[in-house]
DNA sequence: AATAAATACAACCGCACGATT
DNA sequence: CAATCGTGCGGTTGTATTTAT
């Protein structure tokens, strides 16, 4: 977004409207509220929406007597609020799912959370820019580069495969479901020798169980379901739950937990009821796997590269963010990078 | 123990676009 | 057809928390 060039007059037309709703908003600026949500607006913005529905987030606001815009509430409904929202660490799948969607559609953010049932776009990005970028970072390399990439697809993709798997304990059983549509996130794209400009995304993404209504739909439709199915009730402290791991508003509470804690547990926190919805831990991503040995034992051990990460905590129980790069091990890589790609 | 730096994430912002008036 | 409204998206910022020194 590059608000100081190449504005055309359709632009200035909408700077000069933006700069009257800017004034107009001026007007009311001492009434409205930013920043951190209260308790107390959470719930009357909760309160509203199980009793008439979200959508016209500005009448929606002031109808709730909320001071506060509408984009304001529909952010806080959609990111926090919602019953739906999965909260707590990305898991492995997860995360694997991440940098799969993302080296397909780029930062199409809510587009990725679609496949992510309960993760918002924001978390999403969040996830990205502070993980990702991280490491992109490490290595000194831009996150678009083709050497960054590559490094996702063929080293970081596999060792998180290989962690869901050792995680799991169970491969042959995830493989037993019979469903390869985690493929999609594995072996087709990153553990042969295609081409990954060669996959027909459009014939991947169909692999995926399909939701009776889209996904976007879905996902609407749950909260609300949920929102109406309580018109009687209002949300408050005493009723909204009973769980002493739930919040006050009844949203299950995940404690921070290391990605593998949340890995051997994931199945449990599949608090989703649309069993329509794409899980990765349903999914029988081993079935065209093929180890990462195949490619990383070309010139450079993947044993030899596992030994001397041993501190890595892709191996050991972190996750990305945790993971430092060794020099030796930057520099391998470049090796692997220039001989192979 | 105190402080600085890094991290994570909620919230905001500007913009685009389709629907409605 | 233009103006306005409502919504959604991607990028950015602010700040609380955690980690390192």
């Amino acid at each position: 977004m590059d608000a100081k060039s190449g504005i055309n007059s359709n632009q200035v037309v909408e700077r000069m409207m933006n700069s009257c709703d800017d004034q107009e908003e001026e007007m009311m600026i001492e009434d409205l509220r930013r920043g951190p949500w209260t308790v107390e607006e959470d719930f009357a913005l909760m309160n509203y929406i199980s009793r008439h529905g979200e959508g016209r987030w500005n009448s929606l606001a002031r109808s709730a007597g909320l001071k506060r815009t509408g984009k304001s509430c529909r952010l806080r409904w959609l990111n926090y609020l919602r019953p739906d929202v999965r909260r707590g660490n990305i898991t492995l799948e997860e995360q694997l799912l991440i940098l799969e969607l993302h080296s397909r559609w780029g930062n199409r953010w809510s587009k990725i959370a679609q496949h992510l049932p309960g993760r918002t776009d924001n978390e999403i990005k969040n996830y990205w820019r502070t993980r990702v970028q991280k490491h992109a970072k490490q290595l000194k390399c831009d996150v678009n580069s083709k050497q960054f990439k590559d490094t996702m697809r063929y080293l970081w993709m596999p060792r998180l495969v290989e962690r869901i798997q050792a995680a799991s304990g169970t491969s042959s059983a995830i493989a037993a479901t019979g469903d390869s549509t985690f493929a999609m996130a594995t072996g087709s794209s990153y553990y042969n020798t295609n081409n990954i400009n060669d996959i027909n995304v459009a014939s991947q993404v169909t692999m995926m169980p399909q939701p009776h209504n889209s996904m976007m739909c879905d996902n609407m439709d749950q909260g609300m379901v949920q929102s109406t199915t309580n018109n009687s009730s209002s949300f408050t402290p005493e009723n909204s739950s009973t769980s002493a791991s739930s919040d006050s508003f009844g949203r299950s509470q995940v404690s921070p937990v290391s990605d593998v804690t949340d890995c051997y547990n994931y199945p449990t926190l599949n608090l989703n009821p649309n069993q329509d919805y794409y899980f990765p831990d349903q999914l029988g991503f081993t079935d065209t796997l093929i180890s990462p040995m195949g490619y990383h034992n070309q010139g450079l051990g993947y044993q030899c590269m596992e030994q001397k990460t041993s501190t890595n905590p892709w191996m050991d129980g972190g996750d990305l963010s945790d993971s430092l790069w060794i020099t030796e091990d930057i520099w391998l890589l470049n090796q692997q990078l220039n001989s192979n790609f």
